[in-house]
RNA sequence: GCCAGGUUGCCCGAGCGGCCAAUGGGAGCGGACUGUAAAUCCGUCGCGAAAGCUACCAAGGUUCGAAUCCUUGACCUGGCACCA
């Protein structure tokens, strides 16, 4: 495929763009500079974020130029919500995020060789800027009417609680940035989440208006599940890249545990292989479903793309290991040390009731739904069935004198580790 | 500010003095089937081994007895008024 626009088509990685056709020719005319951002206001990037990084990742492949933007200055502002006014975050949690989105950018852009991707902080050109050069220089050039058109904002002004002042100017704010980028960068091109849509196009009409050019956007889709959920905090399936809230051996597994209908337009979306790879996978997909030929893959290519290789190997074999249908008790020490490192776990001495071992490792809640899950047949350790809620978890559980494997239901493995 | 209606478990939502730890649906969790899939069916779903305890926005009250009645407060929804 030769136009990297035609690409991220393909691979369903575009919403919306400002205008298809120009941007498609401009892509494919020479290096382009173009910036996403990342907002401060969660420790960590999620799966949406992720998506925009890998059409970052696949622009830079294709020879252009990419710079990931942390909102310092947004994020102690905040996007105005449909809902409710933000609580503003203190500055040190806004640094202290900005550092860690930094890291985890830098595991999927690269920055060294003769292309390198850089990373800003806006507010290093927003600190400076006085509230009378704010309101002169950049105010003059937005209409309210047109900021109270933004679905955020009209919903907010038509709510009882209203809006503030601060949140209504973030588009201000954001809009700055691009024109910023634009001058001192070169920046053409902005890509977001879809659902900043109005933010990216507020930069666009500020360029527009104060320099007289079109630049462009582009927005990537919002990732769902099947059945059309998003992926996050208040759906309670978030999925985090940073390795404090999410394991990599939870990340992967859940890239393997995507079902069937998904597993093909999740494969395009987030990892490398081609057309005919792809195809490939679908027809395995679709005759030899068990193997879960392509769930493998898109696991193994995602968790390395966020964690390493080193990471992925490592919970590879502990999946192989965990899930194999090989005995867990004939796995010699190393590998079930290996397997077992990535699981949560808590330290248990022998003996300990096996209600109060489920309730350490966070299997069960409260007793007695630990009691519940043993009368239902859910709990495993070692492999084999817990049938007894009195029962203690004896000495020769700990397999190599070191860890017993609990499992709920077929999937949530923990390890007691023997105190 | 005034008037009317509302606030029930993770979510939706019934209940309107005892039979209510509270109908039903969804989500969640477990089981069967299978492939660490989906769909389906079954079970379960406040804490406690149990006695019992804590719960129906909050605080008081009436009653032998309150999620259910009364008072006050907070919040939400609608109407009116103020501002205009």
């Amino acid at each position: 495929m030769s136009n990297i626009f035609d690409e991220l088509q393909w691979r369903g990685l575009v919403a919306q763009t400002t205008d298809e056709a120009a941007l498609r020719e401009a892509l494919a005319d020479g290096k382009l500079t173009m910036y996403v951002g990342f907002d401060p206001s969660a420790e960590s990037l999620h799966i949406g974020n992720l998506v925009q990084l890998i059409v970052a990742r696949k622009m830079q492949q294709a020879g252009h130029r990419v710079i990931a933007l942390v909102g310092g200055s947004t994020g102690l502002i905040g996007d105005p919500k449909p809902d409710s006014e933000r609580v503003l975050r203190s500055k040190e949690a806004v640094a202290e995020a900005v550092a860690s989105i930094r890291s985890q950018a830098e595991a999927l852009l690269d920055f060294t060789g003769d292309n390198p991707a850089t990373m800003v902080n806006n507010l290093d050109w927003t600190e400076p800027i006085s509230a009378l050069d704010f309101l002169r220089d950049y105010g003059k050039h937005f209409r309210v009417n047109a900021m109270i058109k933004k679905d955020a904002v009209s919903r907010r002004l038509n709510s009882d609680q209203g809006i503030s002042y601060t949140e209504f100017s973030y588009q201000i704010l954001q809009g700055l940035d691009y024109l910023h980028l634009y001058r001192d960068e070169g920046v053409t091109l902005q890509l977001g989440g879809s659902d900043q849509w109005g933010n990216l196009l507020a930069g666009v009409d500020l360029i527009h208006s104060a320099e007289g050019v079109s630049v462009h956007a582009m927005t990537t889709p919002l990732i769902t599940d099947a059945s059309g959920r998003k992926y996050g905090k208040s759906e309670g399936n978030a999925l985090w890249l940073n390795r404090d809230l999410m394991s990599p051996y939870a990340f992967y597994q859940f890239w393997i545990n995507i079902e069937d209908a998904e597993v093909v337009n999740k494969l395009r979306v987030f990892t490398d292989f081609d057309q005919e790879q792809i195809a490939e996978f679908a027809r395995q997909v679709e005759h030899e479903p068990f193997r879960r030929a392509g769930q493998k893959a898109l696991a193994e290519s995602v968790t390395t793309l966020v964690h390493g290789a080193e990471a992925t190997a490592a919970v590879q074999a502990a999946s192989e290991a965990l899930f194999g249908k090989g005995d867990v008790s004939g796995l010699d020490p190393q590998t079930l040390a290996d397997a077992t490192a990535e699981l949560p776990g808590a330290p248990v001495a022998p003996g300990t009731d096996i209600v109060e071992v489920l309730i350490a490792l966070g299997i069960a809640d409260s007793r007695n739904s630990a009691r519940r899950l043993i009368g239902d047949g859910g709990i495993s350790v070692n492999n084999e069935k817990v049938t007894d809620p009195e029962a203690t978890l004896p000495e020769d559980a700990f397999l190599h004198d070191q860890v017993a494997i609990v499992k709920r239901g077929r999937k949530h493995l923990a390890a007691a580790r023997r105190s």
